[in-house]
DNA sequence: ATGAAAGCGCTAACAA
DNA sequence: TTGTTAGCGCTTTCAT
């Protein structure tokens, strides 16, 4: 593999000319005859530039860790996509590690992401990080995603939960539900949400009740089947039920069919996070949409600023509900 | 950011010594007692191996690469999963670029990882990769996953397609399908599932006709339904569909239940990928199972053998029929 | 069992 | 406009 020298040689110019040429230093302060030939000795060469021996010399590795749960969960591979979209553009590389929620995991993989000197971060983090997964994480300039680390003050990209709490109960509502559950799970994460609903239950009078919150142990479809049947099969069965996600939303309809429950007459049904299933399925779900793509982008466009030495404010970013064929008016009574 | 030699001051020894110490180089030739006062500067300083640093000298990165058309790409976040299962324990760092299956794209990240020098690559060639492409790759270890580029020996890590296209097949006939039909994508890395089905087809004693071939222009969820529909309005309709995926065999569903079949009754559908969301819906399809995060871990693996200085085969991984409520025996005519 | 010297491939700082 | 010198942080080689 040929090396800067070996293009210098051949273009029979230094060392330092050659990298000149090749980084664009010094606008107009090679003559074009020089670059001429150092180019030429490239392209003769199929010279490509080692770019971790500049970073070692340069201070500035190009690349940035990416530490997240899982690709599995639901939206990350957009987000992924959206982080590559700026990133490319940047010339950065991702160098992607994997904590599966557990701190441990984190820990390490954030430590080994220092040890290859990335120039920053994008983070989704475990719901309690260890203390030295903190003191490690202040040393690189961060943007989180999704999550706010507890109490800690790094940048951060969020989804509007709360408002996306909000906008499916009032959906519900105005179609004319009045009975109806939030499947929720207690995630942090999520906790805004709560939040929003509430605000929206509230609005219409209604006093909150335990009856409108029925927790699911994790995002897990199989957990929430169980769940759903119980719940649908009480007498006292809401008309409608706002789902965690759209995979329980997917257990809540399964529950619905198996009980012999019409959708939307019997039960609507809303979901979170618009995956591409979501109409994809017999009966389109109504789902509150995420921007999913979105927060990579902004993300990494985030810790570009960092990387320039700029500080950013959090972001929020919008939710959009999609109403499909799931949700409609409840049974007259 | 300490660096070795801060180590090596603070412990009272050469910088060489700290780093033997680090490594494990030299098994017993450091005394306990150097040993002992290295890790405790290392633990009073935070050290952290400059990984960059080191892969300059010893010309091991520990970073491969990834090379894929797009994680959206169904089972994509499962391969990585298996990858990263194996890349861990390895310490092996994980680079990843997108090619949207387009050649320019896929040519320059490849040259972009060349510039990294990643010790090796994990790739999913697009359908027609430039010569240049070709050519880089060939100076890099490389394992290739799911597709063989064209004409070129690179050893890869296949599904078997073949027997995909078959079991998928004989499951329809052996329900007593007859006038069948699979909805197939013409690219080379489903090529042989077209194969398969026609053995099973030739083992019923089935002549190959126009019809038992529908073609999808690409694997849309949109594009398949449109054909979906015309497909099942006809009046010689088959009475099962093998789908070019698990989103195919969505899009035919959706077809079914627009024109008032029932499933399976009036018509069998089978997908192939076994989605998560494919025993998640309210019809679980019945579907050719895909050894995902397998694909992921022998790719791996194989990539680790080459860098060891090892020649590794071609392996091709076994599918699975999974037999749901999506299929069953043709209504009696 | 430990260290000194050299150098991986590159760029920053300074000279000319 | 170009080159020289130095050194990023580490490991290899050779010496002791």
């Amino acid at each position: 593999m040929p090396t800067l020298d070996d293009v210098a040689r051949l273009a029979g110019v230094s060392r330092v000319t050659a990298s000149r040429v090749l980084n664009g230093t010094y606008p107009n302060k090679v003559s074009e005859s020089t670059r001429e030939r150092v180019r030429a000795a490239v392209a003769e060469l199929n010279y490509i530039t080692n770019v971790p021996a500049r970073a070692l010399r340069s201070k500035r590795s190009m690349q940035f860790g990416l530490l997240i749960p899982d690709l599995a969960f639901s939206f990350m591979p957009e987000v992924v996509q959206g982080l590559q979209d700026i990133a490319s553009k940047m010339d950065y590389g991702c160098l992607i590690y994997l904590t599966h929620d557990q701190p441990q995991q984190e820990e390490r993989s954030l430590s080994t992401l220092i040890g290859r000197r990335v120039d920053g971060l994008i983070w989704m983090p475990t719901a309690h990080p260890t203390e030295r997964t903190r003191t490690l994480q202040g040393t690189l300039p961060t943007v989180t995603i999704l999550v706010t680390p507890e109490g800690t003050s790094v940048p951060s990209v969020l989804i509007d939960q709360e408002e996306g709490g909000y906008v499916a109960a009032k959906h519900l509502l105005e179609l004319g539900h009045r009975r109806m559950t939030y499947m929720y799970v207690d995630h942090r994460h999520w906790q805004q949400r709560r939040v929003g609903y509430r605000r929206a239950l509230a609005e219409y009078g209604i006093a909150d009740a335990p009856f409108y919150y029925t927790q699911v142990p994790k995002m897990d479809w199989h957990e929430s089947l169980i769940i759903a049947r119980q719940l649908l099969k009480s007498p006292t069965r809401p008309t409608a039920v706002i789902a965690a996600s759209d995979v329980v939303a997917l257990a809540v309809l399964r529950a619905a069919r198996e009980l012999g429950l019409q959708i939307p007459k019997d039960l609507s049904v809303v979901g979170f996070g618009n995956s591409s299933f979501s109409h994809q399925i017999e009966l389109p779900l109504t789902t509150v949409d995420h921007p999913k793509r979105h927060v990579g982008q902004v993300a990494m466009q985030g810790l570009a600023e960092l990387l320039g030495g700029n500080t950013i404010e959090n972001t929020v970013l919008p939710v959009t509900l999609v109403k499909r064929l799931s949700s409609g008016p409840p049974q007259a009574v």
